[in-house]
RNA sequence: GGAGAGAUGGCUGAGCGGUUUAAAGCGGCGGUCUUGAAAACCGUUGACUGUAACAGGUCCGGGGGUUCGAAUCCCUCUCUCUCCGCCA
């Protein structure tokens, strides 16, 4: 959520900002300053009459103290008349302060100087390619008929279980799963990120605060019986940690790390995009989180996306990063980049991590904030990053390392998995 | 799930209708003293809103009510603790 101050002050930038992300609603901006001039008149106008009854009501106990009662009756009386006037006032604020979240909720957040202008994923920004082109056999497989072969995922069994998209991961499959994800929650405990695992439910509060609602309510699950509602992502209960929480400047900067299942319900999908593994409803992921000062999270930021990329390439992957356009962003985002790695049989980029820096969106709703020199509370940045999602490195990694004589794994999973190679 | 007790500032904890603008202690910060530290002593100590700065307003788990006036009384929700039941 954007800060009203920085709307009222900034009014031309938010809006030229807001263009580069394709928002469309850009008279939304003039319809909050306008209702936020309303807010503080009437916000003045209540105050100025609470203090009147304020002190009147004061008096009213200094005269009963001394016994003067006739004298306090007479206040009590005029004291009455400006109750139903108090209400009306303070209902009218409540009101507009209301009208004014709903209204604020549906700003995105402001992209970066950064951010390349585009509609679609066509528009974002090659950024880096690196890694080389496997050379695959002649009769090379797509990794959902490699996980037939090899009998490392049953999709058939998940439908029959719950529904499409919940694959069931069986013997050496479930194994290269747990693999991945200790080696890939190591890699982030090494670089000094702290292991969480967090719940898989999160209220209503937790998944407004980083910006899941109102925007999104129907791409997670939700437990109507608890109000719960399920992770689509541990970006969601990792950052929430901190919820209304001062932090002191030297606990900056705070790094997590979660390995967690995923849901999405991802309505509306269809085709070849969310074959196999490419898209599933349920899915593993290793998410790194970090909480820092405004004046370093540009800086944090490339340091994720180094982090994320030296993982990346020590599974041999070929990969790219790209700069995620206006039009493809994410709500809450400022600057996101992608990794994609190279899915070799499908002929295709499939993306495996999203890191990303919110600045202050997120924090502003969670109020998450720490001491500055002066001690005045100020807001954090918050950042994320995958690192990461395990499912479609799965799938490169089987089609990628495919022989006649089984799939090669790379080197720096050997130990995780217990050998070197699938059968 | 049943019964009971609670929720107060960073923490412990008083207050149970009108000098509470929330006592006291601990902790934190600043100072005196000290070569430095500890101890002792002195001072200071939250958030939100609002303003050019004051002033003013709001906040004692959340929401609602009674009252001229609520941390204090009533209703309701959430959470915590104790006992019982169930249980990986």
């Amino acid at each position: 959520m954007l800060q009203l101050a920085f709307i009222r002050q900034n009014r031309d930038l938010v809006i030229e900002r807001l263009k580069i992300k394709n928002f469309t609603q850009l008279n939304l901006v003039d319809e909050i300053i306008a209702l936020d001039e309303l807010r503080r008149s009437s916000q003045q106008a209540s105050d100025e009459l609470a203090a009147k009854i304020n002190t009147a009501s004061k008096e009213i106990g200094m005269l009963m103290g001394k016994g003067k009662k006739e004298e306090a009756e007479q206040i009590r009386s005029t004291v009455s008349t400006y109750k139903e006037q108090s209400k009306q006032l303070s209902e009218k604020v409540a009101s507009i302060e209301l009208q004014l979240n709903d209204l604020l909720v549906r700003l995105p957040n402001l992209p970066s100087a950064l951010v390349p202008k585009g509609t679609s994923a066509t528009d974002n920004l090659n950024v880096k390619e690196s890694g080389n082109e496997p050379i695959l056999p002649a009769n090379a497989s797509p990794h959902w008929d490699l996980i037939k072969q090899y009998d490392l995922v049953n999709f058939e069994l998940g439908v029959k279980l719950t529904g499409s998209g919940f694959p069931v991961f069986k013997g050496k499959g479930a194994r290269l799963q747990r693999a991945l994800a200790q080696y890939f929650l190591e890699y982030n405990i090494r670089a000094g990120y702290t292991e969480y695992l967090p719940p898989y439910m999160v209220n209503e509060a937790s998944a407004y605060g980083t910006g899941q609602l109102p925007d999104k309510e129907g791409q997670m699950y939700y437990m109507p019986a608890d109000n719960f509602y399920m992770i689509p992502t541990s970006e969601v209960p990792v950052t929430n940690i901190y919820r209304d929480e001062i932090l002191k400047e030297t606990d900056l900067p705070l790094k997590m790390t979660a390995y967690t299942p995923c849901f999405r319900r991802e309505a509306g999908s269809f085709g070849a995009d969310v074959r196999g593994l490419n898209r599933v409803h349920q899915f593993d992921k290793v998410e790194i989180v970090q909480i820092v000062h405004p004046d370093k999270s540009y800086q944090v930021l490339d340091e994720m996306v180094a982090h994320v990329e030296k993982l990346v390439q020590s599974l041999n992957l070929k990969y790219r990063i790209l700069r995620l356009c206006g039009g493809d962003m994410s709500f809450a985002s400022a600057l996101t980049y992608d990794f994609e790695v190279w899915s070799a049989a499908q002929k295709r980029w499939l993306e495996c991590s999203s890191v990303s820096n919110f600045e202050s969106f997120q924090s502003n709703r969670m109020k998450i904030r720490f001491k500055d020199e002066k001690g005045k509370p100020q807001l954090v940045h918050t950042l994320n990053g995958s690192s990461l999602a395990l499912p479609r490195i799965m799938a490169c990694l089987l089609e990628n390392n495919q022989t006649e004589k089984g799939i090669n794994l790379p080197e720096v999973l050997h130990n995780y998995f217990g050998a070197a190679s699938i059968q």
